[in-house]
DNA sequence: CGCTGTGAATTATTTCACAGCA
DNA sequence: TGCTGTGAAATAATTCACAGCG
């Protein structure tokens, strides 16, 4: 085994997720026990990947049999913050702040909305899925009252890094970024930015690659009707 | 120069993206030349990586001036696939999917929305952002007479595996997943997921971390007004 | 016997650091 | 001179493959 206390690798830390959630699926169908073969297949990745994620925190299998579902859900679901009910505030409640606040899938069961933050008088004082939208200039007295732990930041690009700086100076540490741009924050914040558009180009790059492709030898037809 | 025809990393790929919102930036604050330093710092990378990454496609850059930035625009934009207003299909109008479509800044302008499909006949029929919905059982049907070259999938887990492997098997090569589970799909095929819920999870972890090292020393404390 | 946990090998990615061109 | 493009080195992540335990 090797010493929790060791640096965890991000690529790690960013697939615990996924083998909890699988982990939750086979608890859900009454699975008790699985492979590393079995829990690897059903998150998407090798077992031997699998196997050595898991040894960055200890040794929770047995040799010849596999691993108790009950114990890695106990084991993964605490290191990922599983059953905390972590405080989320969200700033911008426009269509995709809107979208993202009503998506129950979302905040079940371990993150909680306390508040939300928008600069439009038309939309502050609203109440979205319990809680009441307050003004931008109500930032830090909200964040010093509500305490919440991550920030999702759903504003449009030009506001994205104001509100980044006001938040991590009001305390937070965790950033969850929609607005497609780069945030800077000191370190010892952590920042996700999540770029759907990027995501989409990411896709096209690949696309177009399939055609310069076929372009020079035609390996596989994807598309029937092809290039339209 | 690197031959533009051998395998580009992965990670480059995800990155070029950034690189050309960073562009597009300099573009219009009218700048015209960058050095690889200046246009990392815009996307936040290393400059030696930018200039790694650029050097995968070719040799853009003048040594001792830098990059002309309508040259790097065309470069990566012709790679990451821009002009081309990809047609794009969305299956699963729910909050999410709704969000998204009307969330203007991501169709533009590279990519446009050419069909939506859910199975609810509440929604089915309705007309959204100029596309009217039609049912599941018209995915199909609807694939070929789109032709979108991207599905975006917005539907509970339950339905994202079925959707998946049907629109793959009517000829769509890429699949951009927000349901929170794995899809698997064929080689050829690319698959990118976003899951929010694991996004936050990832931030819990880190704040988890945290407050585990505070048990030890107490470096800084997070959720409070220290740093005003 | 079957499966975990992990050394060792491999592969991927990033960074250093500098030769060489404009 | 200043900055690119890139070998070489360093680091990170993954996979192989098998010893060893239940």
């Amino acid at each position: 085994m090797i010493n929790p206390a060791d640096q965890i690798p991000e690529a790690t830390i960013a697939r615990l997720p996924g083998y909890l959630r699988a982990l939750m699926e086979l608890a859900e169908r009454g699975v008790t026990r699985v492979s590393s073969t079995e829990l690897a297949k059903a998150a998407g990745v090798q077992s031997a990947l699998l196997r050595r994620d898991l040894s960055h925190f200890g040794s929770y299998g047995t040799r010849g049999v596999g691993y108790e579902v009950p114990v890695l859900v106990k084991e993964i679901g605490e290191h990922v913050g599983s059953g905390n009910s972590w405080p989320v505030m969200v700033v911008g409640v426009g269509n995709l702040g809107r979208a993202l606040v009503s998506h129950s899938e979302l905040f079940d069961p371990d993150f909680r909305l306390v508040a939300l933050v928008d600069n439009d008088p038309q939309v502050v004082g609203s109440t979205i899925a319990g809680v009441t939208v307050v003004a931008a200039d109500q930032l830090e007295q909200e964040i010093a009252t509500r305490h919440p732990r991550i920030v999702i930041i759903t504003t449009p690009v030009a506001a994205a890094q104001e509100v980044c700086t006001r938040v991590v100076d009001a305390g937070v540490n965790s950033v969850l970024n929609f607005a497609p741009t780069t945030l800077s924050a000191p370190d010892g914040v952590t920042v996700r930015t999540v770029d759907l558009g990027q995501e989409l180009h990411i896709l096209a790059f690949h696309e177009a690659r399939r055609v310069a492709v076929q372009a020079g030898a035609a390996p596989v037809m994807p598309a029937q009707e092809k290039s339209q």
